[in-house]
DNA sequence: AAAATAAGCAAACTTATGTTTGATTTTTAA
DNA sequence: TTAAAAATCAAACATAAGTTTGCTTATTTT
């Protein structure tokens, strides 16, 4: 063998270090030649095998057919940040998005997922504070104990959601905050995540 | 001009839509010919345009000299999951990795990145529930006030850090929970972020 | 110390893939 | 209705980038 088992992890190690950096600054994957320039080796060949070892180790995936098709196994899944809610404009219009977010796919899955940012304090019970970033999946109906978020007086507002007797029930999870119900609410998605930073 | 506004936005906002989902399958972006295909566009050119006004639009990143160089603004760090810590070992062994996932970069900024499982309650106050997720950026020293991750009795745990006369202060953020003191620990890291998901 | 095994290398090979060109169709404006 | 402008297309082009080959060097094992 030519290098004992530490020495070898640490080569291709390093190798992984570097696709990962590269992919999370370029968005794409380096292609064989400049993993030989940046990891120090001098043949594409070389390269090409510690990456073909990688995939094997699981560590990443790639295409033996494609090019440009090196992947890391945590795939991820862009969101759009919906800011201010207009009166009157549709919220998903892409003019109202602030930006995008890639969120790890093996956390939030799902199909047509959008972010909010918490407002106010009407949701502290189950731990979401104000400048939160909730992650909503997009949907117009909801179930009885659902967090939701619901469009009420042109503005897009987080509430655990309850339907009894004909009404809506939109409940605050803050003790000192009182039910609001309602006749009809436009539902814009469930609640499925959330995310902040310190 | 070809088309009117609503059109043209509407035929590149497929492509993006595609590239999106593409990449989020894949976790590299597709071939001229494979969005040609998949989008009903019929010559190379036109997806190649398209590509290019989508760039302009800003909604994606493309190298003019690269290939395979299509990239969402939305980055990504590719952050491990440390799973159970087994008593002795070293935490940030590869054999510690319970997968990775995809963080947002452009909320969860820094190197040397790691994510951690909550257990129990003893930071309820600050809104961390068991079996949330932190995101902790790898560091051996903290500041008074800081929410780290302190390896105590062969165990990694969320507290907030104080250093008083002397002594280190662990303390819950739970009004039931008594404060840990100590005359040293092990930092390894201070939490910067926490994903849930419902 | 020799044999066996694994890793690394240079160089050539192959082709997927981005790009250009010029004609054709569609859309817009006059 | 016609002319101008823009978008789309088919086809060819150029080459970046993955892969293979055969040899050399390093490491491990016996």
């Amino acid at each position: 063998m030519a290098r004992n088992n530490i020495e070898k992890v640490k080569t291709e190690d390093a190798v992984f270090k570097y696709i990962q950096k590269y992919i999370s600054e370029n968005g794409y994957a380096p292609c064989v030649r400049e993993v030989c320039t940046q990891c120090g080796i001098k043949s594409t060949a070389t390269a090409f095998n510690i990456i073909n070892r990688l995939k094997e180790r699981g560590l990443l995936e790639k295409s033996d057919v494609k090019r440009r098709a090196i992947a890391l196994r945590s795939k991820s899944v862009s969101v759009p940040l919906i800011g201010t809610v207009a009166a009157g404009q549709p919220i998903f219009a892409t003019e109202n998005y602030d930006g995008f977010y890639s969120l790890p796919e093996n956390y939030f899955a799902g199909e047509d997922l959008f972010m909010l940012t918490v407002k106010g304090s009407s949701m502290i019970n189950i731990g979401m504070f104000e400048n939160d970033k909730v992650v909503v999946r997009k949907q117009d109906v909801a179930e009885n104990g659902d967090i939701i978020v619901a469009l009420v007086d042109d503005s897009a507002t987080v509430k655990r959601f309850f339907r009894r007797d004909g009404k809506i029930i939109l409940h605050p999870e803050n003790d000192e905050m009182e039910d609001f119900i309602f006749d009809d609410v436009t539902i814009l998605g469930k609640v499925i995540g959330l995310l902040r930073n310190f």
